[in-house]
DNA sequence: ACAAGATGCTTGCAGATGCAACAATTGCGG
DNA sequence: CCGCAATTGTTGCATCTGCAAGCATCTTGT
């Protein structure tokens, strides 16, 4: 499969269709989260970072998560996750407890004053999400982007097959 | 249409519909962004912002573009542009040239180095967006996808009713 | 039980980026 | 024609982030 665009060295370029889709998907996305991140920091001073770690520890079993399950799930490294840590505690958001069973383990605990904050901030976020995208969407819409996200993430995380590297 | 969700002071929260779009939106961009930055750095030790700003370059009318538009175009403030393309001029791959009409202005020049340096990346990333991304979509999945996003770039150069705080 | 390797976290250092301040140039109103 | 605001670009400073190194702790093989 793939073969037609055997580069020589002519490129198998994207035709326009994919070529388009792929330029809006970058440029919408660019918007949609520098819209996001504003609104977000003009009404509560908190950076997308900040809530997106809230968030997750909001979600996570007694709003705690180790260091590094928490930096997985952020998509940061280690030490990132550390700064942006101290950063959190410093503003009373989150508390930092060691590890009862492992001792190399800090949790990290969002506090009642951060939970609090984050139901304050989140409906600036969830309203800018709504406003900026599905508000433009039908309904059809929406289902067919869940669709089509749902195809990637299976792909992606399947034994990736095409990929001639490996 | 969709006004059953009224947002009195509750929020109107998104459903779960929405919600695993937007998650997975979030998700999925920052794995693609991922990858097709560890390959074409891998591949040309070239970073996503600077192929980006080549590709803008080699768009542009006579291969140049002033400072101040290119650093629109690319969504990043002046002083960043500024550096950036300091480093690809190191590289040798853009020159810069004062402007004859403006002698504010600098015309960031893409040069031929940078031009077949361009060439030479540009398999590496198209194919990297083809194989993470369309390779997984059926034609139909492309072609909503485009719509999509062609429906959010029209939603968000208009005068963007519906937002109530102006 | 012990040594070696793996894991979890922090710190030093470097790179990228934005904002504010500044300099140079242009354009506009009177 | 003059002066003042707007535009264009660069530099200083602060912030955020990752990588590499280092330390502490845990796990595994023998």
């Amino acid at each position: 499969m793939k073969d037609e665009h055997s580069e020589r060295s002519e490129t198998a370029w994207l035709d326009a269709e994919e070529m388009a889709a792929w330029r809006g998907l970058v440029e919408t996305f660019a918007d949609l989260t520098a819209q996001l991140e504003g609104e977000l920091l003009a009404a509560h001073r908190i950076t997308m970072p900040e809530y997106a770690t809230m968030v997750r520890l909001s979600e996570a079993e007694g709003r705690r998560l180790r260091m590094c399950d928490l930096a997985m799930q952020l998509h940061v490294s280690a030490s990132g996750l550390t700064r942006r840590v101290e950063d959190l505690v410093r503003r009373g958001w989150v508390r930092r407890e060691p590890d009862a069973a492992d001792r190399r383990v800090i949790n990290a605990v969002l506090t009642d004053e951060g939970f609090a904050e984050l139901e304050r901030a989140a409906p600036t976020h969830v309203d800018g999400v709504r406003r900026h995208l599905f508000d433009h969407l039908s309904r059809t819409q929406v289902r067919q982007l869940g669709s089509i996200l749902r195809t990637l993430a299976a792909a992606t995380e399947s034994p990736e097959a095409g990929s001639s590297a490996r």
